[in-house]
DNA sequence: TGTACATCAGTGAACGCGCGTTCACTGATGTAC
DNA sequence: TGTACATCAGTGAACGCGCGTTCACTGATGTAC
């Protein structure tokens, strides 16, 4: 790979944070470092901090990336389906199915959180768990109520805090925990 | 401190774990280091070592005793209140007033989970969450339900993701969250 | 009441390692004329 | 169509640092006789 590797690599940013991304997976976000991730693309640590300027710019990359890709996951969920339960089975699904990215989005001590990607990425999607731009408070309540619940069982699951004997599958659990609740009507 | 401390401290165990803990609080708990945890008891990180045979052991220590006065917190709720939104409550407020314990218990990674303390301690937290030690899987999703909810507020009130606006209290956004939800009655 | 000895609780020096950061530098590419 | 030059994207060596772990050792305490 380093071979016959051209001095110019031509596609590393998105590399990297693929690669970072993966390491985070295996080992978490504090023990991935520039010069791990810089080996396994196959390319100095100094180009590494090139792109990012530090190892906190890499993971807001990351976190951007994840804001990203959860809102367009929960968009689209509400496009098809039209129903809040389908949503949050939504939201569940993408935080098991991108643990690392969530790990990260959701520690903002660890990176730049008011990165300008971050920020808007990270409010267009709390947007869409509030329902609205524009919430009033009661909605942003029952907002937080559905994200809480959703937010929870996919930390405590990722965690492995869920007891085995209920569901090996997250999305059934999801739907079955749900199912116990309603929305209160005031 | 280090002038006159005596050869043997005495009581050198619960003071590395509080110090460790107030280190977790203020830098993360993978920023921990047994050196600057030993260093900041007064005493040489080797004896730390000999108390918790490796870092991992001292990260068991801390998980153990959160989960201790965890389940202390939410039995007394449970016994003063009889209530399972004032045992939500305790959860949130125990979360909010113990981040550093409440961080490593929940990343199991970190420490070795099969510490004996540890899983007595888990156990006996989990059984008041579900309502029994012998629950049902209904009981069980149910329990799962609530625990979320207040898991996934508690984390996200840490994370920094709940809107300002809506309060400072996070007991008060707990009652206000929970408000909007009734359990089902199936 | 001594005394010998095992055990407990600590010290301090040394090790090798991976890390983030800095630095001077190079090779490739784009652009103005 | 050239050519000069700025900029972009990377290299590789060097730095100082804190870390976890290991080691031989010491000082205090408890216990058997």
């Amino acid at each position: 790979m380093a071979r016959d590797a051209p001095y110019h690599h031509g596609d590393l940013r998105p590399v990297l944070i693929a690669v970072a991304t993966e390491v985070i997976g295996e080992h978490g976000a504090t023990s991935m470092s520039m010069r791990d991730v810089a080996r396994r693309a196959g390319v100095s640590h100094t180009a590494a901090m090139y792109h990012f300027g530090d190892k906190a710019g890499l993971l807001a990359a990351v976190a951007a990336e994840g804001y990203e890709s959860l809102r367009d996951t929960l968009a689209d969920a509400q496009r098809r389906h039209r129903s809040f339960l389908e949503v949050g089975v939504a939201y569940v699904r993408f935080a098991v199915a991108h643990p690392a990215h969530f790990e990260v989005m959701f520690h903002p001590t660890m990176y730049d959180a008011n990165d300008p990607a971050v920020v808007a990425a990270r409010q267009e999607t709390a947007a869409l768990l509030y329902g609205s731009r524009n919430a009033t408070a009661r909605q942003m309540e029952a907002g937080m109520a559905a994200w809480s619940l959703v937010h929870g069982l996919a930390t405590l699951w990722l965690g492995g805090s869920v007891p085995r004997q209920l569901t090996d599958d997250p999305e059934e659990l999801t739907r079955a925990v749900a199912s116990h609740l309603r929305v209160r009507r005031r």
